[in-house]
DNA sequence: TAGGGCCTGGACAACGTTGTCAGGCTCGGG
DNA sequence: CCCGAGCCTGACAACGTTGTCCAGGCCCTA
């Protein structure tokens, strides 16, 4: 019979488990399992020869049966919409250092903004019987969550609110950052500002599109249907839209950007554009020091939504967090210049 | 007995069990099982009532006892240096687009560039028994991995080659895009281009160094010691080594940038620097097409090494494929201006 | 109507680990 | 010298699921 081989140990491949090492170690199971998990009550020597089996097998404590057994998997979940979005990245790994703060893997998927799609890494998450969920939600019922919350399973929503559902929502203050930075371009002389953002039904981009309004009528500025895009971002569609703002019959003279990448898009279309026209964006944008004019933008911090979410989830996870809560995080508006010209009418 | 509050459920929550839900449908244990996976022979009558009881008690399956029993997981593991570095958020999505055509769901975790961390994290998901792998080396030695290959754990390295073991591995052809992006740099007139780039321990700036080299022996120049800064890529290190590239004796008319990070910096330097000098980056970044003049690039595709690893990953686990290769997947050299800057002695 | 085959449903063991508990050993004091 | 206390160690059940196997009921045919 021929020694066992490397494909065949790939396909084949079993893993030594306890009884192994004691059967090899010449001692019973459950000491192999008091070694493995440094309880006391062993000898030197017993140790030792354990050590040594479970080196020379290659072993491996399978963690499966230990939640089986323990209850607790010691990993959480996080669902977002596009792992690949910049914005996610600091938010991602922010709420991976707290997670590893507190021993626990992080498990992700990414929604692609599909609710189904959603629902369905959540309950699979679940089913991983992962000890706590951080959720930027793409559908707008999360009712399908109560058996888990009822079970136990410590839940945050991060960057836009949950679904007829009582949990801990940790958002920007996505009215107030917009309104400001509209306040902001009023403040430097322009009052046909145009504003440029995502479908409303989702959250942010409502609120966003709220806080223009809001400003604009706080400087009794009435305003033009003209002005204002609100459907997809895709890029055409949002070049589209900015030409027809800025060459209409009521041209603009400013444009709010409704996120990066409505920001990027623009950017884009006023490099090519002659009369100089103000922009403030929403989100921060990597070099946006680097460009001619600068960026201005109203800035979210998402590593801290991240951490403040994590935070709170093994917070609940702790016992000491109870009544959900709904948290408001500052946006930062930073000036770089092109929030900063001036009307040329 | 007051009713079970929320408050009590989320602190002693126990969820239900297969045997929970076949007491309430009044059927045996198996049928239960039967009917969550789908499985041929259950009568209709029976397969509602089963699932009325699922439905009515929030059943969600336990997968770590399914795990258990079943062996596989349908989850794979990716460990990477830093989910916020916006080169890994293409490969982190499109491994997991991978997994999801698979139907794994992805863990992931960060191990900022630390090799302990890097072995802590494999072992953490091979303790979960991931059925494959995805690494973006921090270490160079991975003969810890030797059991877990043993055992049959699929796993593929990306970005950079494994250390002292046989497995496959996914690289861009760093050599081949850095002396392209130096012989372009060449070809516009230059001989005194300078190399910043991270230390040498790293394969990927060993590579790129090679390129720089190779690109200048090929054209008879001289590399002068005072044009090659290798270390720490932070922001002031690079600073201070792209200013004294540029004011010594003799001053160098180019840069080529060994990543990201670095081209970020340098970026900000020449804008302060009075004479104009030729930049080519190795990694693409966002708006490199915005800026004044345009960055030229050596692009990678990130999202082609994640989905080519993710896929040998697949094709391992599938039995399809057995011998560990070493891929490389080729640059792109992107010119937008500042690659084509002549030299201004 | 009896017998055979098919279909449905359930009892039971097993996956690998941990908690409980009891047994055996050693050592010191009476 | 005996007994109790204390320390190690191991046997056993249980976690929730799935695979195996068998029993019983039904229908169809001879």
């Amino acid at each position: 019979m021929p020694q066992t081989n490397l494909r065949s140990a790939r396909r084949y491949g079993t893993r030594p488990t306890m009884k192994d090492v004691a059967a090899r170690a010449g001692v019973g199971l459950k000491t192999v399992s008091r070694v493995v998990n440094g309880e006391p009550g062993v000898t030197p020597e017993t140790e030792r020869r354990v050590q040594e089996a479970i080196d020379a097998l290659g072993f491996r404590r399978n963690d499966s049966a230990r939640v089986l057994r323990k209850g607790r998997t010691a990993s959480i979940g996080l669902v977002l919409e596009d792992l690949a979005d910049p914005f996610y990245g600091p938010l991602s790994r922010s709420v991976e250092e707290v997670a590893r703060a507190h021993g626990a893997l992080l498990i992700n998927g990414s929604s692609a903004e599909d609710p189904d799609r959603e629902q369905e890494l959540v309950l699979a998450l679940c089913a991983r019987r992962v000890d706590g969920l951080v959720v930027i939600p793409a559908g707008d019922d999360h009712r399908y969550l109560e058996p888990e919350l009822k079970a136990g399973v410590a839940t945050v929503f991060v960057d836009r609110p949950a679904g007829h559902i009582d949990a801990d929502v940790v958002l920007s203050d996505n009215f107030g950052g917009a309104r400001d930075g509209v306040a902001h371009l009023i403040a430097h002389g322009h009052r046909r500002i145009g504003f440029i953002g995502d479908m409303p039904r989702i959250h942010t981009a409502a609120e966003r599109l709220r806080g223009y309004r809001a400003a604009m009528e706080d400087a009794g500025i009435p305003v033009a249907g003209s002005w204002m895009s609100l459907g997809a971002t895709d890029p055409e569609r949002v070049r589209r839209a900015a030409e027809e703002m800025l060459s209409g019959a009521d041209p603009v003279t400013a444009v709010f950007a409704g996120n990066n990448r409505v920001t990027v898009t623009v950017i884009r279309v006023l490099a090519e554009h002659a009369r100089p026209v103000a922009l403030v964006g929403f989100d921060d944008i990597e070099l946006a020091d680097l460009l001619q004019p600068g960026v201005t933008v109203v800035a979210q911090d998402a590593a801290a939504l991240g951490r403040t979410a994590a935070e709170r989830l093994f917070r609940q996870l702790d016992g000491t967090l109870v009544t959900p809560e709904r948290i408001e995080l500052p946006t930062r508006l930073i000036s770089r210049g092109s929030g900063e010209l001036p009307p040329a009418d």
